[in-house]
DNA sequence: GATGTACGTTGTACTTGGTACAACACCTTT
DNA sequence: AAAGGTGTTGTACCAAGTACAACGTACATC
């Protein structure tokens, strides 16, 4: 299958080091990262020093290492390449404002979707997540919409393309409920989806209708900013 | 030299693929990315596939590539490991607010500092860049500050501790112009540097005045909020 | 239709890079 | 003093990584 056959070894040795680092472990010392990939020490040494020779890790003073600054600049370089108009924060930030729950802007890669934007509802108790996570499509409203709105086949579907929107709750995390609706480019091209999130007890019937309204017009605001169709 | 001795080539030689894409050229050929790193194709599809693989790099349908989401991921986590508050967004959205001028929060790595939020301003003619990017400390305010108060000897860095802010115009770009001052964490240890930069002509002396003490009533509420003194 | 160019991909031979092991110096704990 | 753990370096070995050549496909030109 082309883009995933025969690689390179040392090369995918060094991306399960940078996948090591996590938000709760964002120092690991090299002793501890060499246990994490299953790797000599001294495997271990040479192939971060790579990585810190371009920015891609960092060597703290007292030798552990953390993720380097480049990674920011490379994932900000592929968040624009989705050429999201300079609206969508200022639009998620009213979305919060106007619904009070968590709003996002999801992508599809491959078979997962990638949260591209994010802000987070002001309220104590949100749903709260990291741009740049990656989800499976098939589980939650944001997923579910992208699946619609290129073509996949079920009544499931079916209804979201007649609908124009969808809601769950608790099918990828217990405790969270979605809302979502599709975003257009380029005419009719799917972008991705605009989702709101919360925790279930805020998405009563009466909740959705309100803020399915709000969302709809950011949706359509967003997608005309981007040459695309107002959607359905 | 500890971190950056000898290491592994065929890391490096990934990591120059990576470094191959820009805002502007995101997505590339086989053959362009070939050129670009001077690998033969051949070499290059297959460190793309192990890039591939680790979603570092994505392949498109007619076989040309582009960064792949993981970066965001990675970037995302990389920004969250200097635990700004969720206030700084909202405090960047303010400051260009109240003073109409570009606004961003740098930290140190290394020789260099890395812009790790950025809000820019509304008016048409603004100073733009992007979070991720790198410059020189000793060039612009905002790394002058930063080498200010990490002790740098020099009768200029005197007097920004002296001062507790500095203003340039010109110093790193022909058309910019930027007032900086110091953010601290945890007591007196410097966290960066927030600053705001546009063009010199809007830094007049009283331009600068007034936006001074709005940055710095800015400042002091991050650096209280990340257990910093409030600064001079 | 024939020809030429460029693309991405695969097979393969050869060289040396990449790996793990062992040893070391240093630091901390008992 | 001894033990244990850290990060780092030297080194031998072998298989990985590389570039070259060839291939199939697509497109443009005549």
């Amino acid at each position: 299958m082309p883009g995933n056959s025969a690689g390179v070894a040392a090369v995918e040795r060094a991306a399960s080091l940078l996948e090591a680092f996590t938000d709760r472990d964002f120092t690991l010392s090299l002793g501890e990262l060499a246990r994490r990939v299953e790797l000599d020490k001294s495997t271990v040494l040479r192939i971060a020093r790579s990585l810190a020779k371009f920015g891609l890790l960092v060597r703290n003073d007292d030798a552990s290492w953390r993720l380097g600054p480049k990674l920011m600049k490379l994932g900000n370089i592929y968040q624009s390449t989705f050429r999201a108009s300079d609206i969508i924060e200022p639009l998620l930030a009213d979305l919060v404002e106007k619904t009070g729950e968590s709003a996002a802007v999801y992508v599809r890669e491959g078979d997962e979707r990638v949260c591209l934007f994010r802000h987070d509802s002001h309220q104590a108790i949100r749903h709260s997540a990291r741009v740049g996570s990656t989800y499976p499509l098939d589980r939650g409203a944001p997923g579910r919409v992208i699946l619609a709105f290129v073509g996949r086949a079920g009544a499931i579907y079916d209804d979201i393309r007649k609908a124009g929107f969808f809601t769950t709750s608790g099918e990828r995390d217990p405790q969270v409920a979605s809302l979502a609706v599709p975003i257009f480019r380029d005419g009719a091209a799917l972008f991705g989806s605009l989702a709101l999130t919360g925790p279930p007890a805020r998405f009563s019937d009466e909740a959705i209708k309100k803020n399915l309204e709000i969302l709809q017009m950011a949706a359509r605001k967003l997608s005309v900013a981007m040459g695309g169709d107002p959607g359905p």
